[in-house]
DNA sequence: CTCTTACTGCAACAGTTGTTGCGTTAAGGT
DNA sequence: ACCTTAACGCAACAACTGTTGCAGTAAGAG
C-alpha cells in the first residue's frame, strides 16, 4: 500500500487524477507535453500558447492532449503547478515588518520572471474553463493561509493585536504589489517595496481597531 | 451645429476612429454592434461573447465586424468605454476617511453589477490584443489621475503628510478592494468595506513616513 | 511469457474563427 | 437630383480548434 505513486506532499498539483493504475506510458507522455507546455510558456507567454503548439512542440499527437487536459487553460494551469510548488517560502525574521518586506521582495522577483509573470497574469483574473478556474482559487486560498502565520506570528508576539482576521490582513499585506505589479504592469524596485511595506503594516495595523465591530 | 454627434466629454472612447469622412451608414451600424456586444456581455459576460455571437445578436454581417473590430476583447473594450463614461464619481466629502469610504462603496456596487464585473473582470489582468491592452492601461492611468484629487485634498487639509507620492497612495487606496472582489471573488459587504476604509487611511498615513527617501 | 487494460497515434470529420474579393448600398457634397 | 466614396452584405475560402472511431502498443499482473 506504500506503493500509491501520489507525490511527495499533498499538492494540488495535477488536474488530470494520476489516481487509476496506468495501463499505459502516462507518466512520460504527461512530463513531456508539461515540458513542452512550460517551454511554450516561457517564451511567448499566453500569447500564441495554445495546444497545437505544444503538441507540435512536444511531439505528442494533438488529439491525445486534447483527451487528457481539453482546454489551454487547463493544460497552463496544469503545467505551471507542477513548476510553483517550490514556489516562494513563507519568511520568519522575527518581526512583522521585515518579514513582510522579504515576502514582497520574493515576490516581486518572481513575478519578474517570465514564468512569475504568466503564473501571475493568469492569477489576477477569473479563467473561463471552470477546472482551471477551480484550480485558481485553490491556489489563492492556499497560498493565503500560508501568509497567515506571518500574522499570527505577529500577533503572538503583540506587534498587532489579537482582533485582526488574519485572512483580511494578508489581503492587506498582498494587495498593493499584485494591483502595482500584475494589474498596472509597473516595475517595483527596492525603495517601492519598501513603501509598500510601511504602508502595508500600517494597513494591518488599522485593521485591529474595532475589527469585530 | 448643436447637432455634433461626439459625447459631452472629449472621452477616450471608441478605438474605430469616426475620424474619417463617413460615405456610408457607419455611425448607425456602429451603434447597433455596440448595442448588441453589450446585450451579450450583460447575459453571459465574457464567456460565449465572440464575434460570432454578436454579429448573430446585431443582424450586422460578421466580416463587417471583423473589419472594424477584429478581435473580441477590442470589440468588448469598445463597448464597455460607450457604458462606463459615467462611470463612478469622485467624492468630495471634506474628510480623507469618508472620501475613501464612499469610493470604495460606490466600486463595489459598481463591481457588482453585471456590466460592472465584465469591467472589473477585464481591468486585472493584461488583454492579448495590444490595442485593447492599450485603452486598458490607459483607462487605469486616467482612473487613477481622478481619484488623486482625494489625496491632494487631503493633504492640502493637513490629514497626511505632503510627501506622500499621490499615486502609490492612490494604489494603496484602491488595492485591497480591488484584490478581495474581483481577483478572489469574494463579496464586500459594509463592514468590510468599513474595514477597508480604515487599512486604506492607515497606508496612506505610512506612505508620508521618509517617502522620498 | 502471456493476458489484460489503458493510453497513444492516426485519420477523418465537424465547428468555429477570421480573411478576402466583389457587387451593392447609402451618406454627404455639389 | 447626381456623383463620389466609404462601408456593407454575401459567398467562398483558409486556418485553427476540438471530437471521435479504430487499430496498435506498452505497462503491469499473474
Amino acid at each position: 500500500m506504500g506503493a500509491n505513486p501520489t507525490p511527495p506532499r499533498p499538492s494540488l498539483s495535477s488536474l488530470t487524477s494520476p489516481a487509476a493504475r496506468p495501463g499505459g506510458r502516462t507518466a512520460r507522455t504527461r512530463k513531456v507535453v508539461l515540458d513542452a507546455a512550460i517551454e511554450q510558456l516561457l517564451d511567448g507567454g499566453l500569447v500564441g500558447f495554445s495546444v497545437g503548439a505544444v503538441a507540435a512542440r512536444s511531439g505528442v499527437h494533438p488529439s491525445t492532449i486534447y483527451r487528457r487536459w481539453g482546454t489551454r487553460e487547463r493544460l497552463a494551469v496544469d503545467a505551471l503547478l507542477d513548476r510553483v510548488d517550490a514556489a516562494i517560502p513563507i519568511p520568519d525574521t522575527g518581526a512583522l515588518a521585515t518579514d513582510v518586506r522579504q515576502l514582497l521582495g520574493d515576490l516581486a522577483a518572481f513575478y519578474g520572471t517570465r514564468l512569475g509573470a504568466v503564473v501571475g497574469h493568469l492569477a489576477m483574473a477569473p479563467l473561463e474553463d471552470p477546472a482551471a478556474e477551480g484550480v485558481r482559487q485553490l491556489l489563492w486560498d492556499t497560498r493565503l493561509r500560508e501568509v497567515e502565520a506571518i500574522v499570527e506570528r505577529a500577533a503572538a508576539r503583540g506587534e498587532i493585536g489579537r482582533r485582526v482576521d488574519p485572512r483580511s490582513a494578508v489581503e492587506a499585506l498582498l494587495a498593493q504589489l499584485h494591483l502595482h505589479v500584475l494589474t498596472l504592469g509597473h516595475p517595483a524596485d527596492a525603495p517601492t517595496l519598501d513603501a509598500f511595506t510601511r504602508a502595508a503594516v500600517a494597513a494591518v495595523r488599522a485593521l485591529d481597531d474595532a475589527e469585530p465591530r
